[in-house]
DNA sequence: AATAAATCTTTACGCGCGTAAAATTTTTAT
DNA sequence: ATAAAAATTTTACGCGCGTAAAGATTTATT
């Protein structure tokens, strides 16, 4: 394939015939080169295989081509879907995505923000933490860097907030069950980490009174990002004490419902919506587990595609240019039924 | 808390009192510089907060400390959880490591290894996807990078590999099973992905001959990483036309026996190891999720800790300079008593 | 205290590329 | 064909740091 060596921009200009400095200008968009001009050097690309020595590039360049990505689990299969979808369009949109993960722990997400920095992105993809997250770490890198906020918002912070409609996932599914049955309980961590789950809870109760039934809340104890084990431990607790006071029970996230039929299972309580069942269990997130629970999971899920497209092209647009005023984007959930509701 | 903006290495060593040279040395190994000189540019650190530019650095370094660890899925927590292990060795080992996933594709494999080449990483940690992987460029590049294997091994790559001990995984709990019930019938796909599965395959067929029993080998169709939607198909056509010859199934892996395990709720086949059970089901790698099956899902663990500490200590000290043959280390896997079997 | 060894300072160059400015060539418009 | 516009070439400098070499200084050795 490739002839002589080439290892710097210099012999690849002379054996292209291209002046360095348009060739530098092809690398950083070939369109910006006349078609004649962008035909030779790839002709010349693929007769070497020369590439920018990418340290060179960023160390120079007012703007790097540099994104980062940063999830606060990347072990949560949610999040690992989701920054895979984004790390595509950002590769397929010529940037260069680098995926972080703050492990559930906020002093690593300041770290992991930190050392982002040094890399002089573009912008960010960042979904914090959440509650739990330091406000004044993430606020001052925000005014730093082109951030979007995804998943769950801070406040009005970076330049626009891109999840789904928490409202709308719970009254949906709220209204689904109440629909087909017993009208639901609302089975939640107490101290949740995630600001999602105060809306949910208060779109439970909303959607509750709406249809003249009485809501019931259970906030289990558990501090984390273990939701299966918390959801599990819960569910014990629950159900021991009997505090379920319908049959059916909407979770506020997937995992907990995961770690709540585990729960059931070990306690031997049927679950599903067949009469010889004893509750029904409901989810929320389209959890990529969720297809796989047994019962499989009654959920409403994220509309994974359509959120990361939004964020994605938000944040790339952002860096082109186009400034905007802070928006909150909420897109809407679709109601998986499955056996467990 | 910071004085003055110090934009770069001169300005930093003219307000630490330090020649430039000299801190330079100190950011490459904070041990180089005799004592006095280290505390006099680490009481300066925290009145500025000056941080090398790391393009720079890795511009003119013969060896980076860039560490690329590559997995072949990242959205699968046990490649998730093994990936956040390694992470966290190399930075305590004063490494930058840099997480990439194969997303299951060998293009994206041989695309992401091409991209890390352009971080000039002192040295990589790959786990391979197996079978589809594009042999001759992974051979490639571990010619041209320290390249630790670990997880899957690929014949003689790279400096080293570490991984689980297979035969043990499959002998141990076959063993298990013989002990406590009828002898298992071996549940697989066809065309694994990976070659660990092989040896899992063959480990069973010893181990039933050694204990005098017929093994029963199950190998169902499915392309691809979706092992439990494979798991699951398979299992309905198994469970269908009855070809579990014994009331106790061990699948080469968790996942799968994920799906097989929904494939049986679906069937209204209960799974345990209670007289009221119809079989017993096993699975192999103790992934994160096992625990929360229906039942939770007894199975034989990796070592996690212990094969991500032997992998990353293997590679630093190889990129530490320390030469050593090429050598294969698997380590021993812990049975996992649950309900499932 | 004298010598050797280790460390630091000074000086200087190079890495590979971005980028600016002026001169030149090519393309487009009139 | 000619002028104007667009693109390219030439020339030159800078980015921030690694690193080598020679000399000066500090520390360790006897």
């Amino acid at each position: 394939m490739s002839e002589a060596k080439i290892k710097n921009m210099e012999e690849f200009s002379a054996a292209s015939g291209i002046s360095r400095p348009t060739v530098s200008k092809y690398f950083h968009d070939p369109e910006s080169v006349r078609q004649s001009t962008r035909e030779r050097i790839e002709k010349a690309l693929e007769r070497y295989d020369y590439r920018p020595n990418i340290f060179a590039m960023n160390q120079n360049r007012k703007l790097t081509k540099n994104v980062g990505i940063v999830v606060p689990l990347l072990a949560d299969p949610y999040f690992a879907e989701i920054a895979r979808n984004l790390e595509r369009r950002c590769i397929d949109a010529g940037y260069r995505p680098t995926l972080f993960s703050a492990h559930g722990d906020p002093d690593l997400e300041v770290d992991v923000l930190e050392n982002l920095r040094s890399l002089k992105p573009a912008g960010v993809l960042l979904a914090p933490l959440g509650r739990a997250s330091h406000r004044d770490a993430l606020a001052k890198f925000c005014e730093d860097v082109p951030t979007l906020i995804f998943d769950s918002s801070v406040e009005e912070l970076g330049i626009a907030f891109v999840g789904s409609d928490n409202f709308q996932f719970t009254s949906h599914i709220t209204d689904y069950l109440c629909r087909t049955g017993e009208p639901p309980c609302f089975f939640e961590m107490k101290t949740p980490a995630n600001p999602n789950a105060h809306r949910r809870r208060q779109a439970y109760l909303n959607a509750m009174e709406a249809f003249g039934h009485q809501p019931q809340v259970i906030s289990i104890e558990g501090e984390g990002w273990g939701f299966e084990e918390i959801g599990r431990l819960g569910g014990h607790e629950a159900l021991a004490n009997k505090e379920f006071s319908t049959n059916t029970i909407l979770c506020s996230n997937d995992r907990l419902a995961i770690g709540l039929l585990t729960a059931c299972y070990e306690q031997g309580v049927k679950v599903g919506r067949t009469p010889d069942c004893a509750i029904r269990v409901a989810g929320q997130d389209g959890h990529p587990h969720s297809r796989y629970t047994c019962p499989p999971l009654t959920t409403i899920s994220h509309d994974y595609d359509a959120v990361s497209k939004h964020a994605a092209e938000t944040l790339l647009a952002a860096i082109d240019g186009q400034v905007s005023p802070w928006k909150s984007t909420r897109l809407e959930g679709k109601l998986i039924l499955r056996a467990s509701a």
